[in-house]
DNA sequence: GTGTATTTTGTAAGCGGTTACAGCGGCAAC
DNA sequence: GTTGCCGCTGTAACCGCTTACAAAATACAC
């Protein structure tokens, strides 16, 4: 609150004790009339709870956490790329995305009680592990998004508290995996290249450099087109780094280079196909009729784009759920821990690759029809 | 931790008192080493810090928080939407330019040492303000996105934690209150929709109903225009929800009415624009050369779209970071608290509103040109 | 009414730190 | 050799709550 000069002004916070005083009771009483764990006489109760109301006694959740040692937090963490004077790397970075999975997290957590705790990490940060092992006592369990880093430092972490790590590929010894199917996601992708456009030779934009979904992508893609015998050229492996001006820079330079394009372009993710699209036109090329473009993630405004994306759906919200979930189960020991889950995705067809019009209209709800978790190991 | 069986395993966390035991010291030195407040003797601190490398020992801040008061957590409180079945709602609901903020804060926050908590209310939150409370004791102030209490609720916080708010306009008598400067913004856009395409007949599709920004914007714009003696009808002002869904099925309903369209619509943001325009393809209409469409925000995706679309620009990083900035200025007390903080926004100019293609391509760094904070009272 | 089982309530010891205050040893000044 | 001062360290209280254990109050059987 703001005094008259401007200044703060906060009031000191009533305790247990003041409330116990004044309902004539001792401080345990007041704390099991608030948790109502062991039995209160009513009469009893109503004296403490109206007390309470007479104070505006709000528990106080630091000390209640240091006794319990229950927090009713979690910890998110997520990459933050650099933040020097350029407010642009914050506003592109990779945002959507995981945005949605910090939603889809917040969202759960919120639901059974929980809050969230934000904590970016990542390569500039310099303070290292020390945040993150500084939560350790703050958070009940810790979601990682994206590695943010080496599977050593992540079984450090796991030491100390429960973790679920949002990774692109395969699964961890120390922590919960919860990750999308890139691989099937991929394949599907590749399939419906040579069977329904019957490509030869294709081209892929990854995203950042070392991002784990980047680089499962980029090798399930490879892997599949490989299979099939047609052609992927390490000259049409474009690095990007998630955003859109990473894929128009990087088409730009493939352009540059004079070199003829393949019929086709899978991009890591929606945002990089958008902007090799950009690219693409700016260099008088159409989209499809003379290369294909596709991304990955499907996330709403690419729907309404001109060609409507051809992409890879899969539900960000849900992979909050899910780790959140997956989390939770593991606190409450409810199960034993399911230590790897993967979310099925789902190709959609639109125009980018050189199909029909869909009928559909973007506004259409949609919900994923798949069963939502695999489990593997 | 994961073991054999996939059951968690935590190991038991060393605090100060092993730490004191393995250094033949008593915990208050241990203490004086670790906040290197007082004086410790070099040999002692080697000690201590010697036995606190050997066990791994992390503060717990938990306790420190409960002890001093001090924990450095900011709560960042943002307004969530209808979360029941349907997963789109998180999906898509006024995603982007939320997030943008989030992420400028939590950048800030990190910055000066601060960790952010999340916690979403809003209209279907059953709780009401108790999980707010709650978080009393647990962070040590509160930024408020997008006004999610009333004045009087509001006020009720600000008297036991200090509040800032990000509001649509106008400002607040118990809170800081930081906010763009929306009536600059649409009046510039009045003025550049009248002199420069002189037009008669305008209309506005509105944001989230009840949303400070969206009413901001409306009441701003609906000003500016009947100043000039333009029209602004009625029927013309459409009521759409920030999302593209929204703004397309908005724009649907206004064309099945079968009455003549304004020469513009201006969007109370760009995802909306996004969806009009959608809607008036999908008519048959021309944008810019049939009808006329600018949005509000200028968020790095709608650059790449067909036609770019006419904006207002403001820093949704900025906006965070100023919002973390006036938080920790109050906590220091280093100066008396800045009631209200008016950030600039910008004019961006592209093709949507019928303007000549702009040669600068949208990878271009921007940088706000303006002072960033101007302050009112 | 007494004796015992069963609630209900109070006392006090933590949770893991911070910090006021007192105690101790060493050194310079007398 | 005292005395006084100072820098370092230890003791113990405290932050606000939970909870084991004991004590008190009530219930029930006889």
């Amino acid at each position: 609150m703001l005094g008259d000069q401007g200044e703060l002004v906060v009031d000191s916070q009533p305790t247990i004790y003041d409330v116990a005083q004044r309902a004539g009771v001792s401080i345990a009483t007041v704390s099991r009339a608030l948790n109502s764990l062991s039995s209160v006489r009513p009469a009893t109760r109503d004296k403490v709870l109206t007390a309470m109301r007479e104070l505006e006694f709000v528990p106080n959740s630091v000390a209640r956490g240091l006794s319990s040692g229950k927090h009713w937090i979690l910890g998110l963490v997520f990459m933050q790329t650099a933040v020097d004077n350029n407010v642009l790397a914050v506003e592109e970075a990779s945002l959507l995305y995981t945005d949605i999975v910090i939603r889809g997290a917040e969202a759960r957590a919120a639901a059974h009680g929980y809050s969230l705790l934000l904590c970016g990490a990542g390569e500039n940060h310099p303070a290292g592990m020390t945040p993150l092992l500084n939560l350790t006592g703050t958070v009940d369990g810790i979601i990682m998004l994206d590695r943010v880093m080496t599977e050593d430092d992540v079984a450090d972490l796991a030491r100390r508290i429960p973790v679920v790590l949002l990774a692109g590929a395969g699964e961890s010894k120390s922590a919960i995996t919860v990750r999308v199917d890139n691989e099937q996601a991929m394949r599907s992708l590749a399939r419906h290249f040579i069977d329904v456009h019957h490509v030869q030779r294709v081209g892929f934009v990854s995203g950042h450099e070392g991002s784990p979904d980047s680089v499962a992508r980029e090798a399930s893609f490879k892997l599949a087109i490989e299979e099939a015998g047609v052609i992927l050229a390490d000259v049409d492996i474009l690095k990007s780094d998630w955003t859109s001006a990473g894929g128009e820079g990087a088409m730009r330079a493939r352009i540059a280079m004079d070199d003829p394009l393949p019929e086709v372009f899978a991009c890591a993710n929606d945002q990089t196909a958008v902007g090799v699209i950009y690219a693409l036109h700016a260099a008088g090329l159409r989209v499809p009729e003379d290369i294909l473009i596709t991304g990955f993630d499907d996330i709403t405004l690419t729907r309404y784009f001109k060609p409507p994306l051809t992409t890879i759906r899969q539900s960000g919200s849900l992979l909050g759920e899910v780790a959140v979930d997956a989390l939770l189960a593991t606190l409450d020991n409810s199960e034993l821990a399911r230590r790897t889950i993967v979310l099925p995705t789902e190709l959609v067809v639109r125009e980018s690759c050189g199909c029909e019009p869909e009928s559909e209209p973007p506004t259409e709800i949609y919900k994923m029809t798949s069963v939502p978790t695999m489990v593997v190991g």
